[in-house]
This record gives C-alpha cells, sequence and structure tokens, in this order.
DNA sequence: GTTTGTTTAGCGTATT
DNA sequence: AATACGCTAAACAAAC
C-alpha cells in the first residue's frame, strides 16, 4: 500500500477504498450522516485525484452505498426539500478494517439478525442475551446520554475538554470513557496511523474500538421531540448539533444547520433501507424504544491527525435521522464476519 | 435533464 | 483453487 505523503495525497491516488473514503466523509461530519453530493464534496476536497473522472469514481461510490451493508440510508425529512438521502454509516460497522488496512476490509460487513444467530444456537439464550443488552443500553445510555453533547461520542468532546466524560464503567463503557472513542472511520484514525502508528499498533488500536458508535446518541439528539413526544421512548434526551456539536471529526466548525440549533425540524422516518435478508418475522425485538448500543464505549487512545484541517465537510442540514432506524432491523442487526 | 439510488456483471487482486 | 473483496461499467428507475 502506498504511503502518501504529508498533508496531501497530490494527484496519487488515495490508499483506501471507495468504502473508507465514505465513510471518512461520514464521520468528518458532526451529524455523521451526509448526502451523496456532499460525500463528493468531501473527497473532492481532500484527495485531488478524485478531482478528475469523477463520473467514474462517483458511479463506483455510488455502488458502494448501495451495495454495502454498512451504509445506511436516511430520508430527508420532509421540510428539507433536495436530493437524495443521507447516508449513515451502520453502528456495527467499526472494525470492518480490523486488519489495518483500509484498501481492503477484513470481511465484508453484513447485517444480520443478533437473535437470529442466537436463536440458530439456542433459544435460551438468545433470551438472555437480548435482556442482558436491553439492560446494557438503558445502562449505557443513561450514564453517556444525560452529559454527553452529541458528538462527545467521537472523541470531539474534547475538543472543549468537556462534553462528555460520562465515563466509563457501566456495563457496555469502558474505563477510558466516552468522549475519547473515536469511530475507527474519523480520520484521526484513519490518517493518523499513516503517519504516527505503526501497522500492528494501528491494528490493535482499531481492534481496541468496538464494532461500533453511538448511532443512537446522534439520533436521539437529532430528534430529541420525537422522544419527548413520547413517539420514541428513550432513556436520554440530549441537545441538538447546537449543543456543542459543532465540531466535525477534524476539529473544525461544522455549521449546522437547518435544524440544528433549533429550527422547526419535523423528523423524517428513516427507514431501513437494508432489510436484512433474514426477516424479523416471527421474532419480535425485545425492547423496540431500547436501541442496540454496540459497545461503541470501548475507547481508542485519542489520536491527533497531523494533517492539518482542511475543510469544514458538511455544510449541509441533513434530516435528523429516526429511532425508527434504530428500531429498525438495521439496528437489531450485528455485524458478521 | 440531472442527480440519486439500485442492481447486475465482469475483471483483477488478496486472502484462505 | 476457491473465495472474498474492490473497482469499474452499465442499465434502469425514481426523484428533483
Amino acid at each position: 500500500m502506498p504511503r502518501p505523503g504529508r498533508n496531501t495525497y497530490s494527484d496519487q491516488k488515495p490508499p483506501y477504498s471507495y468504502i473508507s473514503l465514505t465513510a471518512m466523509a461520514i464521520q468528518s461530519c458532526a451529524e455523521k450522516m451526509l448526502p451523496l453530493s456532499e460525500i463528493y464534496k468531501f473527497i473532492m476536497d481532500r484527495f485531488p485525484y478524485y478531482r478528475e473522472n469523477t463520473q467514474r469514481w462517483q458511479n463506483s461510490l455510488r455502488h458502494n452505498l448501495s451495495f454495502n451493508d454498512c451504509f445506511i440510508k436516511i430520508p430527508r425529512r420532509p421540510d428539507q426539500p433536495g436530493k437524495g438521502s443521507f447516508w449513515a454509516l451502520h453502528p456495527s460497522c467499526g472494525d470492518m478494517f480490523e486488519n489495518g488496512s483500509f484498501l481492503r476490509r477484513r470481511k465484508r460487513f453484513k447485517v444480520l439478525m443478533a437473535a437470529e444467530r442466537l436463536a440458530q444456537s439456542k433459544q435460551s439464550e438468545a433470551a438472555h442475551y437480548l435482556q442482558q443488552q436491553a439492560k446494557l443500553r438503558l445502562s449505557a445510555l443513561a450514564a453517556t446520554g444525560a452529559h454527553l453533547p452529541q458528538m462527545s461520542g467521537y472523541g470531539l468532546g474534547g475538543l472543549g475538554g468537556g462534553g462528555g466524560g460520562g465515563g466509563g464503567g457501566v456495563g457496555l463503557l469502558s474505563s477510558q470513557g466516552a468522549s475519547t472513542f473515536k469511530h475507527p472511520f474519523a480520520i484521526e484514525n484513519i490518517i493518523a496511523r499513516e503517519y504516527k502508528v505503526p501497522g500492528s499498533l494501528a491494528f490493535s488500536t482499531m481492534q481496541s474500538m468496538s464494532a461500533g458508535y453511538p448511532l443512537h446518541n446522534q439520533l436521539t439528539a437529532a430528534w430529541p421531540h420525537m422522544y419527548n413526544a413520547g413517539v420514541i421512548d428513550t432513556p436520554i434526551s440530549m441537545a441538538g448539533c447546537g449543543g456543542g456539536g459543532d465540531y466535525g471529526a477534524y476539529g473544525m466548525p461544522i455549521k449546522c444547520h437547518g435544524g440544528g440549533g433549533g429550527g422547526p425540524s419535523l423528523p423524517a422516518i428513516p427507514v431501513p433501507i437494508k432489510p436484512t435478508p433474514t426477516s424479523m418475522a416471527g421474532f419480535s425485538a425485545p425492547q423496540p424504544q431500547q436501541p442496540h448500543i454496540p459497545a461503541f464505549l470501548s475507547n481508542s487512545p485519542p489520536s491527533l491527525s497531523p494533517t492539518s484541517p482542511q475543510t469544514a465537510a458538511s455544510q449541509s442540514s441533513p434530516a435528523t435521522p429516526s429511532e425508527s432506524l434504530t428500531n429498525s432491523s438495521t439496528m437489531r442487526s450485528v455485524a458478521v464476519h
């Protein structure tokens, strides 16, 4: 894998797959979701290589978005007209690149019903598992959500030294606290390792990260009214992107427009775009109002990107994702490797 | 008309 | 060798 020079890939093709690039773009945005056009923009802004042959790579990128389960499509809200939906990362896709190569994933990410998988083994175990998951989710949400600004789970809370910290100890929470978590696709992690971390160490770093990230927190933050109104029942309610979430993964301010701070926003209802082939028929989710919280709070040491901040990736005002996403089969699924 | 999204297909490469 | 993954191309439909 070519090792690009510092700060720029010049015209060389970046050593990242489209999946990586897309994930970077999504992660760079405070809302952790971007419309396709913004993903394009991010990639072109950051990688000059992709300023040419746009039709070719953009077609490939779209293919990847649709084809790979690690990307979730989130429809726009009705009051936010625009083309296309928003794209987010599947909460459980964090360890796709466990082998440290962003050119080639360890294994293709696919969603599969956790319960189904368990049911394949033992029904009683499945029930026990689901009960435990529900408890852990409650605990994790209670421990983190009450204090964390929206982005704290992505290490952004560390920008201000505060933010999250909610901390550890409970269930899925690691001792390092949620505020230092950086999603594997956060560009700090993706690019920083290029310069900072020898491969093996980077791998362990990646491996230390859990297989997910607190998407639920985002969702809750994005659509607090959904929760407050009882449309979605959740133990936490957080501020929107105006509440400290104005920084992207690069430490750059990210404009959170539209519904960000408190604009009138009717939530679009994200739908499970990629229903798992194995349907949930015959199986009822244990706690529909208690979304799947992956072990996202298993933190990695904070890594600073040597790359200078460039552009605030997103100026879009995404439709805030809905809890229905977490209730969907998508959220009840697990990464299957 | 353009953009977005889905799907299928083929090929090359890496991994097992 | 078989399989998995990534990339590219293309066709098509839907939305804007």
